[in-house]
DNA sequence: CCTCCAGGTTAACGACCGCTAACCTCCCTG
DNA sequence: CAGGGAGGTTAGCGGTCGTTAACCTGGAGG
């Protein structure tokens, strides 16, 4: 099991480091030896906890991929162990755990639709496969709500409100921005709003 | 006057092709080589045309934030000319704009947001402050429609807007997306819908 | 017909980058 | 108290990349 209330380790905080580099300035744009340096080795060092550099990107997005995913399933099945909550209820959970995470973890949300096309083959399609699972559970919630809407119209719509909820690390003049419930709520009541749009 | 009907110069053919693969790959991945041969020279005859690869993409990031700007100041004045249209109307044209560019300048888009820390210090000033303008026009026909929004909520909101617009490039898988004009129209309804709700 | 330049070409340089090799140094353990 | 592995270090290799240099060529203009 990893270890989550203990100090973190090197292997993470390095990730850590190389997502908000990544995110800043793209994968192609950081070396190792920027990121060993952002937590205090230098270089070769990085070596003796990842294959290279295309293995930290691989582990950070199969990560954020499967940690939205597996949210997003614990979230559903809570709903519905619960005895059919509304479905309007659960397309809420999926939301507010959409924007705790795009705000909890801005870099990683970056990295997650910009530099997908670095990786070697299987782990992209690992990444794909798990991206695309977790937009079909939302598109099956969103129809179930909203049942006029063609496939490939929740689909497209389920994109676009990503878009949207992704848009935070835009937001990010820091010091210029309300509080995060504040701004959890704005996001959450546009989201509605566009899926009440689209569903018309 | 730019050529617009004429064949495309050899400067226009090279900054399409530029877009497309720094769009596809990132800035750092795309080698001039590539470029070159994406027009038919091979490498260093870019030179002829450019200084060097940093200013094509400022030419680019420029001439997109230039052109938004410029069609929306454009569409502005329409409206006010017409002799005081309804808010909504403003709005509605500003939205279609920005759909119109997302959709047709895919690439361009994606640049757009996701390349300016590449550019050098005088350039990136210059994008940011057209991006500026180009958004403070949002806020303003905004909140005119929606006075009860403080000037941050407004800003959040334009920029989780534009959020949404701009995620056609993820819809690009080719031939499964709906026709233009369909996916042209749920946009629009998504946006009205997210600025309605955001304004509640 | 000569000239000249716009727009190419190939060769090559210097810088940088990812990665490996070789070595060092604690600290934990038997 | 050996000793050995975990986790560093620096040096350096091989490849790539942006850019420059030097040269070539076809076609327009006097």
């Amino acid at each position: 099991m990893a270890t989550r209330t203990d100090a973190p380790t090197r292997r993470e905080q390095i990730l850590k480091e190389a997502a908000r580099l990544f995110a800043e300035r793209g994968f192609h744009g950081v070396g190792v030896d920027e990121i060993g340096a952002a937590v205090g080795i230098s270089g070769p060092g990085l070596y003796r906890h990842f294959a290279g550099k295309d293995a930290m990107l691989a582990e950070l997005l199969v990560g954020i991929s499967e940690s939205l995913l597996t949210g997003a399933k614990r979230r559903l099945a809570e709903a519905n162990g619960a005895g059919g909550v509304a479905p309007g209820a659960v397309l809420d959970s999926l939301i507010e755990g959409h924007i705790d995470f795009a705000l909890d973890d801005r870099p990683l949300i970056t990295l997650h639709d910009r530099e997908l096309d670095r990786l070697r083959d299987a782990d992209r399609k690992l990444v794909r496969q798990l991206q695309r699972q977790y937009v079909e559970l939302w598109v099956a919630v969103v129809r179930r709500l909203y049942p006029d809407l063609t496939e490939p119209a929740a689909r497209s719509a389920v994109h676009s409100v990503f878009g949207l909820l992704n848009s935070t690390p835009h937001l990010t003049r820091p010091g210029s921005l309300p509080d995060r419930a504040g701004t959890a709520e704005l996001l959450h009541r546009m989201a509605r709003g566009a899926f009440a749009a689209a569903g018309a």
